[in-house]
DNA sequence: ATGGATCATGTAAAGGTTTACAGTGACCGA
DNA sequence: TCGGTCACTGTAAACCTTTACATGATCCAT
């Protein structure tokens, strides 16, 4: 290769006079070093040129300043700028993020964790809502890396977690559209095993048990979370006999798909049907009628879970394992008075 | 720490009976080493869990197998899915990408670069369209680190570049346009400075040029990229005295910009106003009309680029320094014939 | 039988840090 | 003057690999 040779702590050792322990000191415990002695050091860092293998010191210090991020798919518009508040907090703090995309195959989980084994990244950000595959089965490995689940959370094992109130996000949705009025609310993105679904679907039973409005399963339907299912969701209740006033969707891609099937039967939105969403993902205000929804404070969740995931690492007792920020509502042109 | 201590090399050489050297063999060059040792060898490894330290062997390698990526911002749906394709070739080839997160902040891109200097990085991504603040200004680090720009490339500095062919993308897109019988065709974000806008103005006059129509300089407005500013460019066309029967944009986001505001306007599109973007973005067929537009190849952009880089990181000569890849184009419902 | 080639393995150096421990002077109080 | 602190610095081990080189065994052709 044509790699021209780095200086080495040796080098500036040599030029400032001082041995190699010094050079060290003097650049990583200043105090330590008497003042003369730090001033050449840092004019022969400056002059070669210096600076510090990190190869060299992560093998010393068994540690790498690297974290690994696991999630099942980094271009999901809800999920990247929760990366963007996970990489200021930790590029603040002199940590790197390593990226682990998994596209929910066990295999590329199992995979990312030679990571963590082979000692390339301190800890680990699940956003993935679950073990990566491999690691907890066993008792074997009953000691787990440091990790942090942000998003969703990663059931029945004591996981540290960051992520929104989805409960009470869904609640206060629901709450907005009975006081405009509405009494047969439809929620779409049903989906009991997912632990947000089951969340927010648990927020809208209570808002409307609250307001003494009895649930009509029919109004009730299954979904995964996808723009198409919005849209299969909303034909089917034209099928079936009871159409709501209302759409109070789990999530805004779904509630996409709502408004585009309705947008294409011709429906004049949002007077004849009120749709609401949650995460406010940056095309929500783009659909027309732009979407009212739920607001996720993605920067700093990712903020939150990287500044929980360091103080694990450096060994210190967090405030709480649990942080629930509250989702802000938006208003926006997608919501109005039901007809009639 | 509660670390317990690893497995090393030298336990499973101990437990295997034979020298490290022997196991570091067994592991890296299968080969080298006869049967019986060999077995002996992955017992061992098997019974104690090891996997190697990737610091020392970085450490003695001079290598770490790690890339990072600079983009001004991870975020953006466009930058996103080009990750992926990064992501899925350099995992194939045992590479980890580091995410360096810039925000356009010159300090920050000068602040990633100590991944390379500390050889915690091997090569460089590039998004951001020029060098790293701080890298090939002065003549004393003429030496750069192996890189490869995508999507945008870097002017001047014969840096190796994988992207779409803008100005084949654009000329094709406006003779889509032409082909529909549209001659008052206006191109939405000129920006002479942006490397990437200038390209597609030039596919846009050539289309235009090919087909015998003169260039009306009042149909070609400024604009940044944003949604905000397709608006704001739609606008502009009101009060102009003349407008064009079809919009041209150098992106999705401008042309969803330029369709909220002829909806605003209560325009029936695309009955009186036809609307092209580029890019593909992943809303782009959820707006109403959706967008007829230009398919960028994401996951094989980033995939080739990730190519050409380990290409060169390994030091052979690859085919080819450019990667021009073709956009595809992706018909909707934005574009018609022209009104009358 | 002998020289040389081939194959399998071992020895030891090198890669660049951090840090426990030891050492040196200077200074102070008795 | 002496013992003891204190502030600073140096020595050397440890972190865990990979790999050039040496060694020894086996085999074949002469």
């Amino acid at each position: 290769m044509l790699q021209q040779k780095l200086a080495t702590i040796e080098d500036v050792a040599a030029m400032a006079g001082v041995s190699i322990a010094t050079v060290s000191r003097a650049i990583n415990e200043p105090t330590k070093v008497a003042d003369a002695t730090r001033r050449k050091v840092t004019d022969a860092v400056a002059r070669t040129g210096y600076t510090t293998n990190a190869m060299a010191r992560s093998l010393r210090m068994r540690r790498s300043n690297m974290i690994l991020i696991l999630a099942p798919d980094v271009g999901d518009p809800n999920f990247s700028n929760i990366l963007v508040g996970l990489e200021t907090e930790a590029s603040k703090r002199g940590y790197g993020l390593l990226i682990g995309n998994t596209q929910n195959d066990p295999s590329r989980e199992t995979d990312y964790l030679r990571f963590i084994s082979s000692n390339q990244a301190d800890g680990l950000i699940l956003f993935t809502g679950h073990l990566p595959f491999g690691l907890g089965q066993s008792p074997a490995d009953a000691r787990l890396p440091p990790m942090v689940a942000v998003n969703e959370p990663v059931l029945g094992q004591d996981i540290p977690f960051v992520g929104v109130d989805n409960f009470e996000g869904a609640r206060i949705a629901a709450e907005h559209l009975i006081s405009q009025g509405h009494r047969r609310i439809s929620f779409v993105g049903r989906a009991p095993n997912r632990e947000i679904n089951r969340l927010r679907e648990d927020g809208y039973r209570a808002a409307l048990g609250g307001a003494g409005i009895s649930i009509d399963p029919r109004l009730i339907i299954d979904g995964d979370g996808t723009t198409e299912s919005g849209r299969a969701a909303a034909e089917l209740m034209f099928v079936r006999d009871a159409l709501p006033t209302a759409f109070l969707c789990v999530n805004d891609a779904t509630a996409m798909g709502v408004i585009i099937a309705l947008n294409a039967r011709r429906y004049d939105l949002p007077r004849q049907f009120s749709v609401m969403g949650f995460d406010d993902i940056s095309f929500a205000s783009f659909i027309t009628p732009s979407l009212t929804t739920m607001k996720q404070p993605r920067h700093r969740m990712g903020e939150a879970a990287m500044e929980l995931l360091l103080t694990l690492l450096a060994g210190e007792k967090p405030k709480s394992r649990e942080v629930l920020l509250r989702a802000e509502l938006i208003l926006r042109n997608s919501v109005s008075r039901p007809p009639g």
